[in-house]
Formats: structure tokens, C-alpha cells, sequence
DNA sequence: GTCTATATTTTGATAGAC
DNA sequence: GTCTATCAAAATATAGAC
């Protein structure tokens, strides 16, 4: 039993994965109503009625997508803790908020379209789970300003605008290239974004010194 | 002939009108592969073979829906001049920007979801448009560079701050409601985000005094 | 200009042989 | 676990009476 089990596990797992990949790449194109199960069923190399098989419908695989999605953010943010200064803090947090964007464009993109077309597969839980997590930053960033080493700011529109930033670039490449007169971003691209990015907000909040 | 052409027309134009409204949002919402002409033909009262009479296919109502809209942009983004002192300018720079996201919320999410869609409706007509007025806008801020009135900074990396900043609110609401912890968003929210991106990137590029 | 009826194609989903 | 064949519903688009 546990011998036979093992690799249909493993044909099972790396078929959803297959799916699960090819399904990003393809919501994030076209939405959840644009996306046809036949396109993702050709991206993935299987026969439509196989996808039914590993996912009983369309929303399934969506939700799945999702949910796989927030669980790979934390890591991104953790940067915003109280016992950092705030301005290795907050670069390190532009640079890596950009990094996890340009690596993964199609997740971003698909999120993107997701909250655009309404947050209508964003669950109660997930949303939750990101206020809190906004909640514990909009803190550690009240105690830098009551501590004196940020000016007063609005944390919660400070956040807005470092996540718009960084996420512009890899969500709207198209515009972002356009705007820098390049076909194509490169990294180069991103790392003078991380540069102005952190270099004219912290101007913004720091205390001259 | 003409008048009975002209009552004509005013049905005529009356329709379209119809259509694109009712299209912008049902395409903001939806994607151009999710929408449906059925959906656009229920929203704007008319039976779908009367959607046919006046466009002739989905790609043509879509088509026609972004030309309006960037030919409405230009006028909201006439404050970067150069006679202008430059904190001046920004400032009602990015309190135009809110404002026409705020009031054309669906417009902007239209425009969104074409962008992270792969921008595949948007002509190179409207992209060269798009990038010359953007060039001119990054030469009035290096010439304000260069006139010691604003600190070195990438004109064309600030620029993508600010539109990622001021269309987020409009585009991303309810992650950006979420954010504010509202449960949606009013006038008074989008002033305060007008003040705290002004304030917050201004005290960024303009020399200490 | 309007609208019912319909042709044609495509879609999400399933049955059932291997 | 895989895949061909197929269904029922829904989509785009058009014909043609009014």
C-alpha cells in the first residue's frame, strides 16, 4: 500500500503544481472570467478532463492560487521590526518588496486583478490575516515617530505609497517601461527604483540630522 | 433630410453613450475576455442585436472606451509646466491625479486591467502619445534640477511614484480600504492621501531652505 | 432604428473506455 | 491515473420581420 501510494503521490503533486503554474500565468492574463479551462489544460500538457480531475472547477484552482499566494508574503515583510532603525528598515523592506515582485511577476499581476475586479475569491481569513499584519507595521512605525526617529507621518498612507512603489513596476511593466524609455525592464531597472524609491521617502520622513 | 437626421443622431449618439458607460464598467470589472455582450447589452437596457447596430464587435466597443479615456487624461496633468515653481506644481499635480481617479474610478480600472492584461488593445498611437508627454514632463523637472530648484533625483523613476501612488487608491480600493481600516473610501480619505504623498515627497526633492 | 429568433461556436463539466 | 467523446449551457454574431 504505502508502496504504491508514493509515487501516485508524487504524480499527483506534481500535476497540481503543473496546473498551479500554468493557472497564474493565465489569470493574471485574462482574469477569472476570461480564463477558459481549456487554455489552462494546453498550458499545463494535459487533456482538459484531467485538470477536472486534480480540480473539481475553475474557482477551485483560482482559490487555490490565492491562498498559495498570501502564504508566500510574509517572508517578503518582515523587515518593519522595532528593534531596527528605520532607515535600514525601510530599505531593506523597498528592496524586497520590489525583489519578490520582479520574480514573481505573474502572481503579482494576478493579485493585481483580483482585488481590480473586486476581491470577490479574497477570503474573510485572508483579509484579516492582512490588516493584521498592517496593523503590527502601522505600529512599529508609530513607536519610531513617538521615539522621535521618523517625523510625523500618517503611517497607514505611508505604507499605501511604498506598496503602490513597488509593486507599479512589475504590475503595469508595460507603462513602467514606457515611462523609462526601455523595451524591457531589466534589473538594473529595479534597482534604481529600490535607490529612488528609499532615497526620496526617507528624505521625507527622517529628522534632518 | 435634416430634420429628420438630426433627432436620428441624437438617439444614435444617446445609445453609444449608453454602451461605453455601461461598458466601462462591466469591463473594468471583468476583463476584456471575461466580459460578456450580453452583459453590456442587460446594463444598458437594450437588447444585444442593438448593441450590434452601433459597434460592430466587442474589440470595437472596447477600443473606442480606451480612446476616450486617454483623450481625457490631458487635461488633468497640465500642472508640470515650467513657469510654475515646482511645489507648487506637484502639489496640484497630485491632487488632479486623485481627484480623476476618485471620480472615474472605472476608467481607471479599465485602464488597469488593459495594462496588466498585456496592454494588447492599446495602440501605438496612444503609447507614443502616452511616453512624448511624458518626456516633457521629465524635462521640466530636470531643468528645475538644473535651476538648483529641486535635489537630484531620476525625473522618470519620481514620475512612476507618482502615478503608482495616486491611482492606487482608486484602482486597488478595497486592499487600500483595508488598509486605512475603512470600510470604503471618502473625499476625506483621498485628501489626506493628497497631503501625505505631497508632503512626504516633496520634503524628498526640494533643497533644505 | 428596434428587437425576436436563430445559426454557429465555444465553454464548463462529465461519462466511461482504457 | 489518463484521455476520447460528448453533453448542456452560454457565448458571439446575424437574419429578417416590424
Amino acid at each position: 500500500m504505502a508502496k504504491a501510494r508514493d509515487p501516485e503521490e508524487r504524480i499527483s503533486a506534481r500535476n497540481r503544481r503543473i496546473i498551479i503554474k500554468a493557472g497564474i500565468e493565465i489569470f493574471a492574463r485574462k482574469g477569472f472570467d476570461g480564463t477558459r479551462i481549456a487554455e489552462i489544460a494546453e498550458a499545463s500538457g494535459l487533456p482538459k478532463a484531467n485538470v477536472y480531475y486534480y480540480f473539481s472547477s475553475k474557482e477551485e484552482i483560482y482559490t487555490a492560487i490565492i491562498a498559495h499566494l498570501i502564504a508566500g508574503w510574509d517572508d517578503a515583510l518582515k523587515y518593519i521590526s522595532p528593534e531596527r532603525e528605520p532607515a535600514e528598515a525601510f530599505r531593506l523592506y523597498i528592496k524586497a518588496k520590489l525583489d519578490y515582485a520582479r520574480r514573481n511577476g505573474a502572481e503579482s499581476r494576478l493579485f493585481a486583478s483580483e482585488i481590480i475586479q473586486g476581491a470577490r475569491f479574497l477570503t474573510k481569513k485572508d483579509r484579516d490575516h492582512m490588516r493584521r499584519v498592517t496593523d503590527v507595521h502601522v505600529g512599529v512605525v508609530e513607536g519610531w515617530i513617538a521615539a522621535g526617529k521618523l517625523l510625523p507621518v500618517d503611517p497607514r498612507h505611508l505604507f499605501i505609497m511604498l506598496w503602490a512603489s513597488t509593486q507599479f513596476y512589475a504590475e503595469f511593466e508595460p507603462v513602467a517601461a514606457d515611462g523609462l524609455r526601455k523595451t524591457r525592464l531589466k534589473i538594473e531597472d529595479y534597482d534604481k527604483a529600490a535607490a529612488t524609491i528609499s532615497e526620496t521617502i526617507l528624505k521625507g520622513i527622517l529628522p534632518a540630522s
